[in-house]
DNA sequence: ATATTAGTTCTAGCATACAAGTATCCCAGT
DNA sequence: ACTGGGATACTTGTATGCTAGAACTAATAT
């Protein structure tokens, strides 16, 4: 591990993010533990490779270790964490090699959404919600609303799906993507703005499908999507990730 | 849950499974008993719907409750089983919809390998494997092996996506994968053989691999996997499989 | 014969206790 | 100053007991 004074920025405990938060008895109490603490990896207020301690966290929630630990096991399944055996639970760095995998993994299916989509029967309907998903979302970038922003281009990439037939893929498939969002996160911290670009991109994915032009439409997600390997050495080289990210998927 | 009865085939009580089995006390209880559920589930030795019982499986195997239900967790977690609180843990039904977009992203990937590989630059070594692994799945189908015919079809795709760089893309969505292998092996119980198509098929594929057409292998490919909405539309009526699917992923 | 309801028996969820391995710190020796 | 080793204080792994709720059974009422 690492020293806080080395990371970028101060490292909360757990125990600060989870100061004032109460687990309601009725519900089970794994998964809303489990949803907690997902939710703070994967927006990185939990910082890759940060200590997390069972027994400290069933002491802020006021729970036991059990459904603690439980949680745990599932963040592990999904590489979220990492549990070592007798020495400690630790969330994973951004792993480089899962990264570039996830990207793969998101062009390929993208690239049948996108084709499934621009092979739509009566698309009028489909595409104006497209449509109206763009218009939100240049509002939504001329209003700096970074929540919003995001929110709509999941939809987008929802719709494409849904579009293509295979509404449940990419749900589905988002269990891979953990990293890729994590990356995101941090860029957005740093206000490094990509919306306008993304924009037109995007744009210029629904102009294809409107003209059923699935290779065309392929292709422009392709731009989308960029060099990967180019993205790869830039994300290795970014000074604000050091620390955070892991060539290999260790700890 | 229905009864044994209506089942095409005897089921076999997890005690009659796990008779004789020994953990090894020095290694992690939980994920021994993790990949032995695995095993018997994606093998369809323990049936879709099967309930299964934490403290029986504990009593069978010499242990407690507690790695029995962390290795339950852990199954959850990738849909291999279902924990319904205060009811029970059953073995999760074959989801119609899962194996339709199971089949989605599995082509789609292996669109993505063929194409890659297709473009690999010095390509004779790999493709020397590829013809390897050819003859020798020649040779277990000549001799009915189908222990011998899995593992060679499952390097024949390793192979691929190794040769496009992106080795650790399919065990990534293996995970996405259970519901396909289950069907399989389903199948083959009922010696539903397709060998030697399925080596013509790869044989094409390495055809054009071989002369760098990434067009025409994934044309080979898309003609390998065939049409799906057929393919789905047989699994439902197959009375084979009635019992073991459901239409949504429910139990 | 059927529907309903009370009772019993099962389940998973959670809390707790203990066992076993690991990392750290302190101190002795070089 | 630095290295080596051992005690100590942690960590997760496993065992067990208890509770609340679901499901099944069987008896009762209609």
């Amino acid at each position: 591990m690492t020293n806080a004074e080395d990371q970028p920025t101060a490292e909360l405990t757990i125990l600060q993010l989870l100061a004032g938060t109460v687990l309601d008895a009725n519900q089970n109490i794994t998964f809303q533990i489990f949803d907690i603490l997902r939710d703070l990896i994967v927006s990185v207020r939990l910082r890759p490779g940060q200590r997390l301690s069972e027994k400290e966290i069933a002491a802020a929630l006021c729970t036991s270790k059990t459904p603690v630990r439980e949680a745990m096991i599932r963040l592990d399944e999904i590489k979220l964490v990492r549990i070592v055996p007798q020495s400690g639970t630790y969330v994973t760095k951004i792993s480089v090699s899962r990264y570039r995998t996830a990207c793969f993994i998101r062009l390929q299916l993208e690239l049948g959404a996108v084709r499934g989509a621009a092979l739509t029967p009566d698309p009028h309907q489909s595409i104006a919600v497209l449509d109206g998903i763009l218009s939100q979302t240049a509002k939504a970038i001329a209003q700096e609303d970074d929540a919003a922003f995001c929110t709509l281009d999941d939809a987008f990439h929802r719709q494409l799906f849904i579009m293509a037939g295979f509404k449940d893929a990419w749900s589905t498939a988002r269990r891979t993507q953990f990293d890729v969002n994590r990356v995101r996160h941090i860029r957005r911290m740093q206000r490094i703005i990509t919306g306008p670009a993304q924009l037109a991109d995007h744009q210029a994915i629904v102009d294809a499908i409107r003209a059923q032009d699935g290779a065309r439409a392929e292709d422009a997600l392709r731009a989308h999507i960029g060099d990967l390997d180019r993205q790869i050495s830039a994300l290795v080289r970014d000074d604000k990730m050091r620390g955070f990210i892991a060539l290999e998927d260790s700890i």
